[in-house]
DNA sequence: ACTAGAAGCGCC
DNA sequence: AAACGGCGCTTCTAGT
C-alpha cells in the first residue's frame, strides 16, 4: 500500500522524541522587550489608581475590590443589582459570584459594572504579565519556559512562565504580546494548524458533510451553518461546542438562547451530519466497554466513571470520551511536526523557540519567510495523512503581535 | 509563617 | 434548574 505519511511512531517513541526538541525550543528561550514593559507597567498602574478611585466613589466606600465576596456584598445587597429583575446570579460555594459572565448581566444596571470589568481585566494583566515577566528574563535577556508532556490528553504545559497563555484577545492584552520581539537581524514567524480539531472530528467520524466542506476548501463555519440552514455564527458556535461534547445548557449561555431553541438547534446539527452523531455515540460506547478513550496513536485515558452511579461525573466522563481522542490526537499531529521540523530544518533558518497548541512560532533570519515557511508549512501540512486535507496559515513581523500573513 | 482551596481569568 | 474539553498564575481566605 502506498502512502505518503510515513509510519507513525508509537506514543512513547513520540514523547521521547519530542523531549529533545522541547529542551532546544527551552534553550533558546525568546527576547522579551522589558523597558516597553516598564512603560506599560506605569500605563496600567495608572488607569487602575483610577478605576479603583471610581469604583469607591460609586460603591459610597472603600472595600478590597479583589475579594470577590467583598464585592458581591457591595453589589448585591448595597447597590441591589438584579434585585428589581428576576436575574438569577449564580453561585458559589461561599457567595453569589462575581465573575464576568455574571458581570455581564449588569453591564448596563449601574455604572460601577463596566468600571470593576475593566479593573479586573487590567490588573490581570498588570500582575499576571506586565510586572512578573520582565523578572524571569534571564542573563541572556531571554525568556525560558519549561515544558512537560504530563497532561491528560497528551497536548504540552509551560510554565515559570507559561507562554501558552499571553494575551491575544482584547486590545490591552496585544499591548503585552507586542513585547515578544525577535532579536536583531531576526523576526518571528507563525504558524498555525487551521481549525485542526474539527478537522480530525472530520476524519474520524467519516462525516460526508464535514469533508466535503474541507475538501473544497470552505470557511467551515460557513458551510456548516449553510447545509444546516442557521447563521455562520450559530453554526461556529455549535462547532466549538462539539470539541467538548458540549450540551443545549452550554450552547443556549453561549448564544444566549432558550435552552429549547438551542436544543433544536444541536439536533438540528446531527441530522445535517448524521456520520459525527454516529462516531460520537461509538466512541462513548467504546471507552465504557474498554474503560478508556483513545487518540490516533493510542494514547489512552481511562474513564471508570462512565460506570459509575453518579450522574454528574458519568456526564462528565462521556464529555472527556469525546474530547480525548480530539484534543490528543491534535497534540500529536503537532509533535509529529515538532520532530520533523526539529530533524529537516537547521537551527539557522528556523528556530523553533514557542509552542502553543496548534501554533509553532519561530525565530528566522529577517527577510527570509517568504523563503522558509513554505518549507515548514510543507512539513507540518504532510507529517500525517487524513481523510481531509490539512491546512497551516503563515505570518511573520517584528514582534508576537504586529504581524502580516504571507 | 506557611499551605491549600476557591474564585477568577489568561490561552488553545 | 441546569458546571462545558485541556492547562497555569494571582489573589484572597481559612486552615494549621
Amino acid at each position: 500500500m502506498a502512502t505518503k505519511t510515513p509510519k507513525l511512531p508509537t506514543i512513547e517513541q513520540l514523547d521521547k522524541q519530542l523531549a529533545p526538541v522541547l529542551r532546544d525550543m527551552e534553550a533558546r528561550g525568546i527576547t522579551l522587550d522589558v523597558p516597553y514593559l516598564k512603560t506599560l507597567a506605569t500605563e496600567f498602574q495608572a488607569n487602575i489608581d483610577v478605576l479603583q478611585a471610581d469604583i469607591y466613589r460609586e460603591a459610597g466606600h472603600e472595600f478590597s475590590i479583589k475579594s470577590p465576596s467583598q464585592l458581591a456584598v457591595v453589589l448585591y445587597d448595597e447597590l441591589k443589582l438584579g434585585a428589581g429583575e428576576e436575574m438569577w446570579i449564580k453561585k458559589t460555594k461561599s457567595h453569589r459570584s462575581t465573575a464576568a459572565s455574571e458581570l455581564a448581566k449588569f453591564v448596563d444596571t449601574h455604572p460601577i459594572v463596566p468600571l470593576i470589568i475593566k479593573y479586573r481585566e487590567e490588573t490581570k494583566l498588570l500582575s499576571t504579565y506586565i510586572v512578573p515577566l520582565p523578572e524571569l528574563v534571564a542573563e541572556d535577556g531571554r525568556l525560558h519556559t519549561t515544558y512537560s508532556i504530563d497532561t491528560a490528553a497528551g497536548r504540552l504545559s509551560s510554565k515559570n512562565p507559561n507562554l501558552q497563555n499571553i494575551p491575544v484577545r482584547s486590545d490591552e492584552g496585544k499591548k503585552i504580546r507586542r513585547a515578544f520581539v525577535a532579536q536583531p537581524g531576526f523576526e518571528l514567524l507563525s504558524i498555525d494548524y487551521s481549525q485542526i480539531e474539527l478537522r480530525i472530528a472530520a476524519h474520524f467520524s467519516g462525516d460526508p458533510g464535514l469533508i466535503q466542506a474541507f475538501t473544497e476548501g470552505r470557511d467551515i463555519h460557513a458551510a456548516t451553518g449553510e447545509q444546516m440552514g442557521v447563521d455562520r455564527r450559530v453554526a461556529k458556535a455549535i462547532n466549538f461546542g462539539l470539541l467538548f461534547g458540549q450540551g443545549a445548557f452550554g450552547l443556549a449561555g453561549a448564544l444566549n438562547i432558550p435552552i429549547e431553541d438551542a436544543q433544536a438547534f444541536i439536533d438540528q446539527y446531527f441530522v445535517t451530519f448524521p456520520k459525527l452523531a454516529e462516531w460520537m455515540k461509538s466512541v462513548q460506547q467504546k471507552a465504557h466497554d474498554n474503560g478508556y478513550a483513545e487518540t490516533l496513536l493510542g494514547r489512552k485515558r481511562y474513564l471508570a466513571e462512565l460506570k459509575g452511579f453518579n450522574a454528574n461525573l458519568r456526564n462528565f466522563a462521556e464529555r472527556v470520551a469525546i474530547n480525548h481522542p480530539i484534543q490528543g490526537t491534535e497534540a500529536e499531529i503537532v509533535g509529529l511536526a515538532m520532530i520533523a521540523i526539529h530533524k529537516a530544518i537547521p537551527l539557522d533558518q528556523a528556530a523553533m523557540l514557542l509552542q502553543v497548541h496548534d501554533e509553532l512560532l519561530f525565530e528566522i533570519p529577517e527577510g527570509t519567510a517568504t523563503t522558509i515557511a513554505p518549507k515548514l508549512q510543507q512539513i507540518m501540512d504532510s507529517v500525517i495523512e487524513l481523510s481531509v486535507p490539512i491546512k497551516t496559515e503563515a505570518e511573520h513581523g517584528p514582534n508576537w503581535e504586529e504581524m502580516e500573513g504571507l
